[in-house]
RNA sequence: GCCCCGUUAGCUCAGCUGGAUAGAGCAGCCGCUUCCUAAGCGGCAGGUCACAGGUUCGAAUCCUGUACGGGGUACCA
């Protein structure tokens, strides 16, 4: 009925640039070169390379070599034993004048590289997309629609709203980087019997707030003082029954469109879309649709007509449902007192979404405890022959925890009350400007800064492991800066920020280097690592997982921050201008990865700290 | 009861589309700053990959079962 719609765009850091083929595999390590090198094998004995170029690992030792081709499956294909495959490839010339030698291990064949021109080709394919690096257009043509962070109104975002919010925020941004078409849908939690609830409580108690002098809209604790309200409602229908009567009666009033209902469900629906932007601004997260469940007030009947319509709708317990299997209950479609629930309204959803932008995929960021919901969902959508059916995907995640008496649990903490987000992401911000100020005094805009460093070690802290894993909230730990931390990224950023900058002023040019310098063991390990960039990203959105990224750049920072302890960048004696080139030029390209790596996690990357 | 998820170092996790000696961080101990940001780097120590079978030339990874932990199990969302 309301339809918010298109009140933001979604993110624009990662225009699509043209880059390679398609996702190979997770033990792949530069895929460019292995197809050349897979090719190269094929052709010398006569077999489909195809098959072979995700075959690639790295030798155990960098002594054995520099790229590792396990010969089993060539074994099967040409039925010789592995040993003596590895021995013949060790004994072919490839052709590949950056392979300078291939030497058989068992049943590995181990390729070396001529360093110098590995490091030359290598830095062209790092930087033939530009400040793009880690784009691609793997997904070009297809369309993925995110439902995430979807709150209910009327609430504070808790802190574990976070979990949804930003998990979908960074697969939107992932998707979007791999070329993907990303349509990000706040499926805002705006209708239901509990605003029956609330709007009774408000009816009941909210002269005594004063709320009838001063409106909801113009108070700063709004949604405090309906948390209270709802509270006390819940409290008193323990004893009373009848209450939830009146409530059922409210929420029919609602449906119906009464006049006093709509204007108190519109205006509290306003101030909590108000409320939740401003912790939205902060975390930089966008959505390119904002459509509550009561935008799918109108549309429902249609969709229960068509259950109907192919016998699919029965009467049971006094209810409407859709038997979806003999292991799980049925799916709801309506109540006994003929209102409609919040998965009537998902299914209404799917239909909207699959007739609105015919998706590839359509994601739900929820938390697995709603794993049956979407079960249920899915199979009803099956059940109607919708051909999107098999396009839905419950992108699960874990629950978090808190500390309650020594404990774990799922919700709220020992005194009961929900922990905010915004209180947590203070916290961090705090935290962040005292070790700032600490380690750097000088620095100019400290509120900026801490803001980056703490909300983005708030939001790395929470996908840094895989989404399915529950998450114990600990303060201490978020705030800690040290070791596999958001700030730890943000630190190894800033200082090649530095460097670079420091010397550009010493007159050097990062875009000046070819690479042929870049023979060392580190060199090598540096640019296998960032090859990879663009098909981490194309495989954590084939997954819908982040963490690929997160775990991905803090590889590349501890390679980077590896290198930098070992190796001096910039030397200014004349002799040596051409290697301090080079490594700038790898020092540039480890930057962008990284930045551009926390922008898809949805951390702002600093320049300074 | 049934269904889903998890189980890898003291803690938090990576590795799971099968391949060479299972990797990080934190916590503990020992080192590193006349030189590009030490929110850093190096080292020591820490493991019957929950258990038992199976498939395979090869299993932390795949299959089956068991144990433990978490979640769900029709008129809330």
């Amino acid at each position: 009925m309301l339809r918010q719609g298109a009140v933001l765009r979604g993110c624009t850091a990662f225009p699509t640039i043209p880059v390679l083929g398609s996702f190979l595999g997770r033990k792949t390590r530069m895929r460019t070169f292995q197809r050349r090198i897979a090719a190269a094998i094929g052709a010398a004995l006569g077999v489909d390379p195809a098959p072979l170029e995700s075959q690639f690992s790295t030798p155990p030792d960098r002594k054995l070599g520099d790229l590792a081709f396990p010969c089993f499956l060539l074994s099967k294909e040409l039925k010789r034993a592995p040993v003596q495959i590895a021995g013949e490839l060790a004994a072919l010339d490839l052709g590949l004048e950056w392979v300078s030698e291939v030497t058989a291990a068992g049943p590995y064949a181990n390729f070396r590289f001529h360093r110098e021109q590995f490091a030359r080709q290598a830095l062209a394919e790092i930087r033939s997309s530009g400040d793009e690096f880690g784009c691609s257009e793997a997904g070009a043509g297809r369309t993925i629609v995110i439902d995430y962070s979807s709150p209910n109104i009327a609430k504070h975002l808790a802190v574990h709203h976070l979990r949804s919010t930003m998990l979908g925020q960074a697969m939107a941004n992932i998707f979007r980087a791999a070329g993907y078409t990303v349509v990000g849908v706040n499926h805002l939690g705006d209708w239901g019997t509990g605003f029956g609830k609330l709007l009774c409580a408000l009816e009941r108690y909210g002269s005594e707030d004063g709320l009838t002098e001063s409106p909801l809209s113009e108070r700063d604790d709004a949604i405090t003082v309906l948390n209270g309200l709802y509270t006390r409602f819940n409290n008193e229908a323990k004893d009373h029954p009848e209450l939830d009567d009146e409530a059922r009666a409210w929420f029919q009033r609602l449906e119906a469109g009464d006049e006093l209902a709509r204007a108190r469900w519109k205006e509290i629906r306003q101030f909590s879309l108000a409320r939740f932007q401003q912790v939205y601004d902060r975390l930089g997260v966008k959505f390119d649709e904002v459509i509550g469940e009561s935008f799918f007030e109108d549309r429902m009947p249609v969709v229960i007509a068509e259950l109907e319509e192919k016998g699919l709708l029965e009467e049971s317990e006094d209810a409407q449902v859709v038997m979806v299997g003999e292991d799980i209950p049925p799916f709801l479609v309506r109540k006994k007192d003929g209102t409609t629930l919040y998965g009537t309204r998902d299914l209404a959803a799917v239909k909207q979404r699959w007739d609105t932008w015919h998706f590839d995929r359509c994601l739900y960021v929820v938390d697995a405890g709603q794993g049956l919901h979407f079960r249920q969902l899915f199979t009803v959508a099956q059940m109607l022959g919708w051909e999107c059916a098999d396009r839905l995907e419950h992108s699960a995640f874990g629950v978090m925890r808190m500390q309650v008496d020594g404990g774990w649990a799922k919700g709220r903490t020992r005194e009961g009350h929900v922990v905010l987000l915004e209180d947590v992401l203070d916290h961090a911000v705090e935290k962040a400007r005292a070790v700032l100020l600490e380690k750097n005094p000088d620095i100019e805009d400290p509120d900026a800064i801490a803001e980056a460093v703490g909300v983005g070690a708030v939001i790395f802290s929470d996908m840094k492991a895989r989404r399915i894993k529950d998450v114990n909230f600990d303060l201490e730990k978020i705030v800690s800066f040290e070791g596999e931390t958001g700030a730890y990224l943000q630190n190894t950023h800033v200082r090649f920020c530095g460097l670079l900058r420091k010397s550009e002023r010493q007159g050097f040019d990062p875009a000046a280097g070819a690479g042929a310098a870049l023979t060392t063991d580190e060199d090598l390990t540096l640019l296998q690592e960032l090859l990879r960039f663009p098909e981490v990203v194309e495989r954590a959105a084939e997954e819908a997982e982040p963490s690929i990224v997160s775990q991905y750049l803090l590889g590349v920072a501890s390679a980077f921050n590896t290198y930098y302890a070992q190796h001096r960048v910039v030397d200014e004696a004349p002799e040596h201008a051409a290697r301090t080139a080079d490594r700038l030029a790898l020092v540039d390209r480890v930057r962008v990865t990284l930045r551009n790596g926390l922008r898809l996690l949805g951390i702002t990357p600093l320049e300074r700290m």
